[in-house]
RNA sequence: GGGCCUAUAGCUCAGCCUGGUUAGAGCGCUUCCCUGAUAAGGAAGAGGCCGAUGGUUCAAGUCCAUCUAGGCCCA
């Protein structure tokens, strides 16, 4: 027997019940543990930074990784579900220092890297169980007790043997390169980091007078000047040369007095308003080698001050002359080494000038700008200011401006190994599919080399080891470590400190050899996962190999350069081959005004909070299948109530329904019922949708698209409620079995293929509805499989014809609704003009019927005297007939009597036309034919489908319409008076009214069923319960 | 400056791949209907130059080009 299922349901009181009884079944556990043997199919988890508090952005995320490996189990895959937690970087070490009170690494080395970094590791336990909680609440199924933690000591050394492995293929070198560096971090970025923080700032862009000092201009023209621009003022006291396009023209020019040098194309840029006169015109190239006076004379830089040729300048903005200083650039380094010309650096590594430094010594870059140019101004060297927004890469973690500048760094040669990765991303698939040839694509076509060490300390130490000569030993593990140390260092954490206290005999020169002091970019760990998270190579071996790669990954946009590329690129460089094959990348949830969700903005949805409100069925709902995953989605209160009340709680209703009445009636599952093709036909029209169903939805989910699974699914359960339910309450009333095994049949299948939407309520139903009556049924819905679509039972013809009724009956109601008369008050008869109607079964014209409330439904036919006949021409089939004539010919068809085109067409299969001078032939596809009745009738029409009513009411109709009207105000009654559907009563009644009571004569035992009584009693009876009407009769019952 | 995405009803979004003459849904609003699934359901109404321009085509919301605006990413 089903268990009662309330109409009326707390969603998110019952998903917690489901949770404990998850948690008690062990369901989760069994559900992968059963599936042992089983084809394998691989998910991998990004790990998410344990650091700060999981938003609804995480939700999304968590969503789509927990659908497929449910719907893949589903289908008999073993999936196994690993979590993850990225433990190490800078967010980590930015949070604690922020708790600590701290401002810079100065604060840590006084405090301790041992104590620090155990403050990290705390902060990062404190965090990881936040995302647990959360994931739990959502119902994301992963396992969080075998979760890789990146800081753990055996997924170290994996991180360890795979940079030894890239080193020893000789593509992780040391290399002094300008590269963007974070002065309060004290360390530099990656390009990735990079790409997470630019701002638009405005900056001051000035135009500096650089006097000409050698060459023949300034003999020609005394007191001549390169006009230099630069958006970085603070760069110009390291001005080291001045760099020109070699092919460009540049020109002398005289403006107001003074005479100026700048490329030909900027004249009018840099001189908008003044009138030039152009002097001279020249090729860059010739200007190569011409002294000039540099702006400050505030460090030394001998040997230089020279104008240089360099290919990237360009002459789209500023003056065509660029300032060049070499720290503080790359393209500026790479064209100064070529001059032979020093690098010189006055910054030190905390963003500010050297306190050597006259004028700015001891400031902080950024702030120098403002001291400078007025120095420049009181010099007479600047020729103009004006304020220049652009967008200008900041530190995404502590928003402090960056600064490019050179410093020694390890990088991996990712370059070296391009086309390789672009030939993986060629065999991975995208979901959407233009990340890969666009945002992705783009991405590694424009690679640079990984910029892979942090002059850092919670992070994985870089395992390279340094002797004085400069002989490198790369480790591979803790074991080689010991061997080369002499000591068993096997049980030492391999984090800052304590590794960095170890030595080692340098293998080459025997000479001691320290660890280099930096740690590792936090990218490298997480994309390091597929076996670093299975301490591969040195346990695991087997199931690391069964498991590369993954058969899916997913996470936000975010990660095309964060997570996406760093697995990529390390699996290509370590194993030859991407660690993934398809991956989707979801677009970003706004708030409801679009915005970004930022706690800055207090927009912020904390997940948990959201999910007691709504449950977290409807805000997985509402991620899988609201809108498309691909584009950014605004996410509030109100789209997600919507969700509850149009799927969920229609889908539940269902539900409540059918267990309502299937016990009323004491019918079970194992009674049996008719053979499928001996029910009704909307009993079979029911099935064949569910098989189409199952069919459709598994589809949708194969390739991973689960807003369109959403909506098949949406489609499926209206259909069901308010189609199939609704035309057959009756049968439901009357305990009809074939009705409950449908609806039984149905249900089982819609909660199968929603159960990886929405675990929680499909849980539910499963438990209430099917593990109660089958003891074979698996004991959750999540042990369960994909409902399997029997292609027997999907009969397309009668979804078809069914289509076609309910189009026919929204027609009818439109109809009904147009006229005074009640719904309620039955009709004589319906005509019905559709094509395909002549075809349709009686049972489905009964159907039309029934839900129009007319006694009859016939075709609409012209013999009846009472048809308009219009037709329009059908463009699509004229189209691919006539081509360019097609509007000639419409126009014909347009023009034609079109009771005689009818007429020709439908006795002979076609009608000849004249058009111009040719005669076509116009056959029935060619035409779309509506009719119409034209006196006394309510109707409706759209294109090609009309449906009139009969609006006459006879005595007899009119009777039953009275007999509907008390039969309505008596079921009223029995609700008010609390009873139960399925309490027997007693009716007494009286009335002076000759019709009311030729309607109780001629309907009573129609009445008496209908309410289920027992006896139906002329006399005024005030003893039971009164029923309220506005009939002239009056009522009462009682219960008997 | 480059790449990608988006632009359809007051709001949130389908439809565009594969072109067809009445462009849909939900929410909200107005009116009406139905009623033992009822805090549901149904019908009607108001509300659309489908971002702009040009092109291809017999025919463009749909295909192409250019532009505009917004977003994301990169320089």
């Amino acid at each position: 027997m089903y268990q009662p299922v309330p109409a009326q349901i707390d969603l998110p009181a019952m998903e917690h019940r489901i949770l404990q009884l998850w948690d008690s079944e062990s369901v989760f556990k069994r559900s992968v543990s059963q599936a042992s043997g089983r084809p394998l199919w691989t998910f991998y988890e990004g790990p998410p930074t344990a650091n700060g508090t999981p938003g609804a952005h995480h939700v999304e995320a968590r969503v789509f990784k927990d659908i497929f490996p449910r719907y893949r189990t589903m289908k008999g895959y073993f999936v196994p579900r690993q979590a993850g937690w990225d433990c190490h970087g800078l967010p980590v070490e930015l949070a604690v220092e922020r708790e600590l009170g701290f401002s810079g690494k100065q604060d840590i080395e006084e405090y301790g890297i041992a104590e620090f970094n155990a403050k990290c590791r705390e902060s990062v336990l404190r965090h990881v169980d936040e995302f647990t909680q959360m994931s739990e609440r959502m119902g994301f199924w992963v396992d969080t007790d075998a979760a890789y933690w990146t800081m753990n000591p055996e997924y170290i050394e994996s991180v360890w043997w795979s940079l030894k492995t890239i080193f020893d293929k000789g593509l992780l070198v040391q290399d002094h390169r300008v590269a963007p560096y974070c002065p309060r971090c004290g360390t530099g970025l990656s390009d990735h980091e990079l790409a997470q923080g630019y701002e638009t700032v405005v900056d001051p862009s000035v135009y500096v007078r650089f006097p000409v000092t050698s060459g023949t201009l300034v003999e020609r023209f005394p007191g001549i000047s390169l006009l230099v621009w630069t958006t970085t003022p603070w760069t110009l006291v390291s001005n080291t040369a001045v760099a020109v396009k070699p092919d460009a023209t540049y020109a002398v020019v005289r403006a107001a007095s003074e005479t100026l040098i700048v490329a030909e194309e900027l004249i009018e840029h840099v001189f908008p308003d003044a009138t030039v006169e152009i002097l001279e015109r020249f090729l860059g190239k010739e200007l190569e080698r011409t002294g000039y006076a540099r702006p400050f004379e505030l460090i030394d830089i001998p040997d230089a001050h020279f104008v240089i040729l360099a290919d990237y300048v360009t002459t789209d903005d500023g003056t065509g002359l660029v300032h060049q200083a070499p720290a503080f650039g790359a393209d500026d380094l790479v064209s100064c080494r070529a001059y032979g010309l020093p690098v010189v650096n006055p910054i030190a590594a905390d963003g500010h000038f050297i306190d050597s430094v006259p004028l700015v010594g001891g400031q902080f870059f950024k702030k120098a700008d403002e001291t400078l140019t007025q120095d420049l101004k009181d010099r007479g060297l600047l020729f103009r200011r004006d304020p220049y927004e652009h967008a200008y890469p900041h530190c995404w973690r502590c928003h402090t401006p960056l600064l490019y500048y050179a410093q020694p760094s390890w990088y991996i040669k990712t370059t070296a190994k391009k086309d390789e990765l672009l030939e993986q991303n060629e065999r991975t698939n995208w979901y959407p599919p233009n990340i890969k040839w666009g945002r992705y694509g783009d991405w590694l076509t424009n690679n640079v080399d990984w910029a892979l060490s942090r002059n850092r300390y919670w992070g994985t130490p870089l395992p390279i080891w340094r002797c004085p000569d400069e002989h490198l030993t790369a480790i591979g593990s803790l074991t080689e470590l010991s061997e080369l140390s002499g000591t068993d260092v096997s049980a030492v954490d391999p984090h800052r400190p304590y590794v960095d206290d170890i030595t080692i005999t340098c293998p080459t020169c025997h000479q001691e050899a320290r660890r280099v002091p930096e740690v590792i970019d936090c990218w490298y760990d997480s994309g390091a996962m597929p076996f670093a998270a299975l301490g591969y190579p040195h346990q695991n071996v087997d199931s690391f190999h069964e498991r590369y790669p993954a058969d899916f990954i997913c996470e936000a946009i975010d990660q095309t350069r964060g997570w996406f590329y760093s697995l990529m690129a390390i699996g290509t460089l370590v194993f030859d081959q991407s660690s993934y094959k398809n991956v989707v990348c979801l677009g970003h949830i706004l708030d409801e005004d679009g915005r970004k969700m930022s706690k800055h903005l207090g927009n912020v949805l904390e997940p948990i909070p959201l999910m007691d409100d709504h449950g977290a069925d409807a805000v997985r709902w509402f991620m899988l299948a609201s809108g498309s995953p691909w584009q950014a989605r605004r996410v509030g209160h109100s789209a997600i109530a919507d969700v509850v009340r149009r799927t969920l709680l229609t889908y539940w209703n269902t539900v409540s329904f059918q267990s309502l009445y299937a016990r009323t009636a004491g019918w079970q599952p194992t009674d049996g019922a008719p053979p499928i093709k001996d029910r009704p036909l909307i009993d079979q029209w029911l099935l064949s949708e569910s098989h189409r169903l199952a069919r459709d939805v598994d589809d949708a989910l194969e390739n991973f698209d689960t807003q369109r699974g959403g909506r098949i699914l949406s489609a499926f359960i209206d259909d069901l409620s308010n189609w199939y339910v609704r035309r057959s309450r009756r049968r439901f009333w009357d305990g009809d079995p074939a009705a409950l095994a449908t609806l039984h049949e149905a249900l089982r299948i819609v909660t199968l293929c929603m159960a990886p939407y929405t675990p929680f309520i499909t849980e539910q139903v499963w438990q209430d509805l099917f593990r109660s009556t089958d003891v074979d049924a698996p004991e959750s819905v999540h042990l369960a499989s994909w409902p399997a679509a029997d292609p027997e039972v999907i009969d397309p013809q009668l979804s078809e014809q069914m289509a076609l009724t309910r189009r026919v009956v929204e027609l009818g109601r439109a109809a009904r609704a147009s006229s005074s008369v009640r719904t309620r008050q039955p009709l004589g008869r319906a005509l019905i003009s559709a094509p395909g109607w002549s075809d349709l079964p009686s049972e489905l014209v009964t159907e039309v019927a029934e839900e129009l409330n007319v006694r009859s439904v016939e075709p609409l036919g012209e013999e009846a005297g009472l048809v308009d006949v219009s037709i329009k021409p059908n463009f699509r089939d004229l189209g691919s007939r006539f081509g360019n004539a097609t509007p000639g010919i419409a126009q014909a068809i347009s023009t034609a009597d079109p009771a005689w085109l009818v007429e020709t067409v439908r006795s002979s299969g076609m009608a000849v036309l004249s058009v111009g001078a040719e005669m076509v032939e116009i056959f029935a596809g060619d035409i779309i034919v509506s009719e119409s009745p034209r006196e006394g009738w309510a109707v409706s029409s759209d294109s090609e489908d009309s449906v009139a009513i009969d609006l006459h009411i006879n005595d007899d109709l009119k009777r039953a319409g009275l007999a509907r009207e008390i039969v309505r105000a008596i079921q009223e009654g029995r609700k008010g008076a609390g009873l139960e559907i399925t309490d027997r009563i007693n009716v007494y009644w009286d009335s002076v009214d000759p019709d009311i009571q030729a309607a109780f004569a001629d309907h009573g035992s129609e009445i008496a069923s209908e309410v289920l009584s027992l006896s139906l009693t002329r006399k005024n009876h005030t003893a039971g319960h009164e029923v309220a009407t506005d009939l002239p009769v009056t009522i009462g019952l009682e219960r008997a």
